[in-house]
DNA sequence: TAGGCGAGTATGAATGGCGG
DNA sequence: CCGCCATTCATACTCGCCTA
């Protein structure tokens, strides 16, 4: 079953992608770029499980909602007819053991234990619901995605799913009674209306265009080897192909999310494009797939 | 004499026509 | 499709004049 709610990268992740290929981060970016990546493909893995199910119940991924003014963010969560089933994923590796604040390694890279921020979700959320006038019942787990996790002295009774549990744990839930009506979709529909697209603001690295490497990367690899040979844009290393057109305007869109608040005109993304070098090319390019604003020197794309 | 105002000039980016 | 070139056009800049 499709999420009625769909997953999609966040904003911070797709630009630490295009950073991470266009600057060197720094140590404390990058374990955090890589952080993110890894959070996200645990989300991912965990989505297969979930569209896996045969019951009846809506998908409502990757919500960002708000109550008495404290955010909170639901990585995966699953509507039934009488319960509201939220998940945090977490794709730790590694052998832990289990603390009331921290799991702890040898190491010494600890990790904050979620179960408070869980809590914390689960009140706002059910709070949350019950301002929206549903009488649902809110569960919350953590889902921890990867095989390779192993928690010592966890206490039982911790709505924690451990890698060896997930596949009982689903099954379970495949299980559950449900049968989903009209206000069901509402709440649903309701939900999605109240998911806040813009994040709070969190902290990027520091960028500026000047610093940032310029030129179009393969589709494939990243690469920024690639030669345009006549309407494609081939790549040296992987052999990839693309269309010009369409490669230009994936590298906007990339120039885009960056600089949200600089304007697209030929001479801007001419030059952040580099291999492209006919200006004329890149306005035919933005001409035909954005809109002109604007005329002669003050002309830009939207 | 300093500051405000506006006409005239400079600028720089897109456009359209043309030949290849 | 591509590059070249003349043209166009909105705004920025300059500078002189008028007033307090």
């Amino acid at each position: 079953m499709p999420p009625y709610k769909a997953r999609s990268e966040s904003l911070i992740l797709k630009v630490l992608r295009i950073l991470n290929k266009r600057m060197k981060l720094t140590e404390d970016d990058q374990r955090y770029y890589q952080n993110q990546e890894k959070g996200f493909q645990g989300e991912v893995q965990f989505d297969v499980l979930t569209e896996k199910l045969q019951c009846s119940c809506h998908i409502l991924n990757d919500l960002q909602l708000e109550h008495n003014k404290s955010s909170f963010q639901l990585d995966s969560s699953l509507l039934f007819q009488e319960t509201y089933s939220l998940f945090d994923v977490k794709n730790f590796e590694g052998e832990y053991v289990y603390g009331d604040e921290y799991f702890k390694t040898p190491s010494g890279r600890d990790i904050q234990n979620p179960l408070d921020q869980l809590k914390r979700s689960k009140l706002l959320l059910s709070n949350l619901l019950q301002s929206l006038g549903s009488k649902l019942t809110v569960e919350a787990y953590v889902i921890f995605i990867n095989p390779q996790f192993t928690l010592y002295q966890t206490p039982p009774d911790l709505p924690f799913i451990l890698p060896t549990k997930l596949d009982s744990f689903m099954k379970k839930i495949d299980q559950k009674p449900s049968l989903l009506n009209k206000s069901h979709v509402n709440l649903a529909d309701k939900l999605i209306s109240l998911h806040q697209t813009v994040p709070p603001k969190i902290q990027l690295p520091n960028y500026s265009y000047e610093t940032l490497k310029k030129g179009v990367t393969c589709c494939n690899c990243d690469s920024f080897s690639v030669t345009i040979v006549g309407k494609k844009l081939i790549c040296g290393k992987c052999g990839g192909e693309e269309l010009v057109t369409v490669a230009v305007m994936r590298n906007v869109e990339e120039f885009k999310l960056l600089f949200p608040e600089r304007k697209i005109t030929t001479n801007v993304i001419h030059e952040w494009c580099g291999v492209v070098d006919s200006r004329k090319r890149i306005s035919r390019v933005l001409g035909k797939n954005l809109k002109i604003t604007g005329l002669g020197q003050w002309a830009f794309y939207k």
